[in-house]
DNA sequence: GATCAGGTTTGCA
DNA sequence: TGCAAACCTGAT
């Protein structure tokens, strides 16, 4: 079916700016996005009008949080300074990124495998550990959701080793255990954000990074702003030391994303 | 073959 | 509190 987006969205930006590690983009323009159980295909037509091949209800009630389509970046991106080259460069080329909203327990997961590894690391190491131990979709016999907790928690080590997950291997099955042991991932987005990060924090493996990525990219906090070294080395070679959050506390956040989109962009430029 | 990668933990000042 | 060093493994 067709569906309409009023407000500034750029799925390739999207999938590239680092938030999640699973979207594709194939030769002919069709993006696929996985979360949850659902499979989506998308292709735009240009204006703001895209293809979806999924029901009307799933686009109402599940794509669209999943996009943060109640939320209007347009005017957001705008409500940033812009004055110096530097932002004025960053906030217009992340023109079209939005902050997904992803499924918790696959999104926790995931940045823990990332530290320290490079972006084709990490998507090797989230694929692998789908085909391993996740659920045949049922839109599409190839491809694989992300495990559920029960299957990581229940997984030889050998299982999990082979997907390269190194020394993270016992953080991401104690994660997993924790999860199935009771706790209730979902009902952590009643905490406020100081308190969610530190009950991320109190998995093993999960320090500020990544308790902010998860936050951010599952949660929807958009205050808070995970920094990593990119986001640290634009702080100090393009902003001469000065942290660019503290005046943003509500958008930080997105803020981070434009500014990690335009880091690693520049990176791939070169 | 060395070095580094979107980080965290541990140990020692 | 602050700062190195170590950690698995794949990519460059």
């Amino acid at each position: 079916m067709r569906v309409t987006i009023s407000d500034e969205i750029d799925l390739w930006k999207i999938i590239n700016s680092g938030q999640c590690f699973r979207a594709t983009c194939d030769d002919s323009g069709v993006y696929r996005f996985i979360s949850g159980d659902k499979l989506l295909c998308m292709r735009s037509n240009g204006d703001d009008s895209f293809e979806v091949d999924c029901s009307d209800s799933d686009w109402a009630g599940f794509w669209s949080a999943y996009f943060d389509l109640g939320r209007n970046y347009a005017s957001l991106r705008m409500s940033f300074p812009s004055e110096t080259d530097y932002f004025s460069r960053v906030l217009s080329g992340g023109t079209g990124i939005r902050i997904l909203r992803q499924e918790p327990f696959e999104t926790l997961i995931t940045f823990i495998i990332s530290q320290r590894k490079s972006i084709p690391a990490i998507k090797k190491a989230v694929e692998l550990l789908c085909r391993a131990l996740g659920e045949v979709c049922t839109y599409s016999e190839k491809t694989h959701l992300f495990p559920k907790p029960e299957r990581i928690a229940e997984a030889p080590d050998g299982v999990l080793a082979a997907c390269g997950l190194g020394y993270r291997l016992s953080y991401v099955k104690n994660a997993a255990i924790r999860v199935c042991a009771g706790l209730d991932l979902n009902a952590l987005n009643a905490l406020s954000d100081e308190e969610l990060v530190n009950e991320l924090k109190k998995f093993e493996g999960v320090g500020d990074k990544v308790a902010s990525c998860t936050a951010l990219f599952a949660y929807g906090r958009m205050g808070l702003a995970p920094i990593d070294v990119w986001i640290a080395r634009a702080i100090e070679n393009d902003l001469g030391g000065q942290n660019p959050f503290e005046g943003h506390k509500e958008y930080s956040g997105l803020l981070q994303q434009y500014m990690f989109f335009d880091a690693i962009q520049r990176k791939n430029s070169k």
